[in-house]
DNA sequence: TTATCATTGTGTTATTATGACACAATGATA
DNA sequence: TATCATTGTGTCATAATAACACAATGATAA
């Protein structure tokens, strides 16, 4: 099948392989050189910048299809995920970008499921920047990362989605493992901090941030030190993953 | 139209006129005697209770979808909800009951849209207790409130549903207007502690609840004592909204 | 009429958590 | 070898929390 005959099999035949009038779109964060980052795609034809997303197959159960679509854009497994909200508004549709799509790709499709609304589940994943790959689609031209305080205009409503995750993430953030998921295994307190105080979009006091963190128990030091760097070079640090689960059951008490 | 020509139609047209594959389904909290209650539905022929639920028309905001669905059950308009979770479990149809009821209504129909499998959106709504009205509909023999602590086997993954409802009420305890919703205007403090104390499933100390709460400012205390009740009086309490709003943006601070 | 009794209403103290703050040690770079 | 930005560490004042007891009330029972 090429090219043509693919997309036009997805216009009038998805429908048989995919759930109507929903669909999932990823939030994916990264870090890296102490900035928060997302990763977008962006559209062929529509010039727009967009989030990674996709449908949910008949028997598939919609977790899954988030995983399958993180798998596609990073080629990782075992991604931290979290739904975290549905985006309904009835102008959801991609109808208009879809038909400038087939118009510029030479395929002529008067009805489709894609023309329909659609419900938008959202969901962010936390994954290791280091360990990604960022791939792209047949629909798009390319898939890269962005800091967060530099996002471009997005399609549809994937500026208010992506405000939305990032304050689910903030208000997550005692809960869930995300530095953890987010940092590689070794990592400095520099870092660390500097990751909290990017998602909680303020200043921390420095020593009191680490009596805290290490109140936890929740790191273990390393003797190692961050090698190249200028000034003092920091220790290491990395998870006591036990620690951090029991840890986050009781929430960890940074205020919003 | 008679009940079986709206049951056949509603099973051979109702995807003209709603979403396909989406339900929203509606927890309906309230507070009366000291015990914090839901709305359930009784299945009529299934024999089973269930989460009042429907489904989303095809131009209408699911936010929308719900409220038209708890008013329905309610009669109320302007009650406070929110989505909290999707579940989406490939074998979430209700083609078993839907079967069954058709059987026994005795309409004949071999293929429909709801037969096919459903996501479902679940929402939680806090009512006024005393100013609900009950009200079921041609799928339900009766509409009733049912103590939190005895809830009984629900239909398809209800029950996990509720679960899910009642910690996600926990841990927004702090940031929405919870108490506010719940109560009718007037109240005493040993009923405000008494919902705090359902919601989190634990006891609080009466002292340090208080002095949290006035410390808050968000009560205002009346004259008025409660009347007809054994042993000394306790006042009765308003919420002074203003306040109130405004600490709940701080979040106030009852740890789960 | 009076005693009983469960419940309301209120304050103090000890403990713990938080926020503000300063200076010596390090080690790459100039 | 001097410079300099950065790391690493402790104290103290204040705020928040948890634990705890007894007098006042007023309906009910004796």
């Amino acid at each position: 099948m090429g090219f043509k005959e693919e997309i036009a099999d997805h216009f009038l035949n998805g429908h048989q392989k995919y759930l109507r009038n929903i669909s999932v779109d990823c939030i994916i964060f990264g870090f890296h050189e102490n900035e928060l980052k997302v990763l977008l795609l962006n559209a062929k034809y529509a010039g727009q910048w967009a989030l990674p997303g996709g449908f949910i197959e008949k028997e598939e159960h919609m977790d899954e299809a988030a995983k399958r679509i993180l798998k596609q854009r990073t080629g990782l497994d075992d991604i931290f995920l979290q739904q975290f909200h549905v985006f309904s508004t009835p102008d959801r549709s991609t109808k208009k970008i879809n038909t400038q799509f087939l118009k510029t790709t030479g395929v002529s499709i008067k009805d489709s499921w894609m023309f329909e609304r659609f419900i938008s589940v959202g969901y962010w994943a936390l994954v290791d920047f280091t360990k990604v790959k960022p791939v792209a689609d047949v629909f798009s031209a390319a898939c890269e990362w962005f800091n967060i305080h530099t996002i471009p205009e997005l399609i549809l409503d994937h500026n208010d989605i992506l405000q939305k995750a990032l304050e689910n993430l903030r208000a997550q953030l005692n809960y869930h493992p995300i530095g953890y998921n987010l940092l590689p295994e070794k990592f400095t307190m520099p870092e660390l901090q500097k990751l909290y105080e990017t998602i909680l979009d303020r200043n921390l006091d420095r020593r009191n941030f680490q009596r805290k963190i290490f109140g936890t128990g929740i790191l273990k030091k390393l003797e190692e030190t961050k090698k190249g760097v200028a000034h003092k070079a920091p220790h290491y640090h990395k998870f006591d993953l036990r620690k951090y689960q029991k840890a986050l059951k009781g929430g960890m008490g940074f205020e919003l």
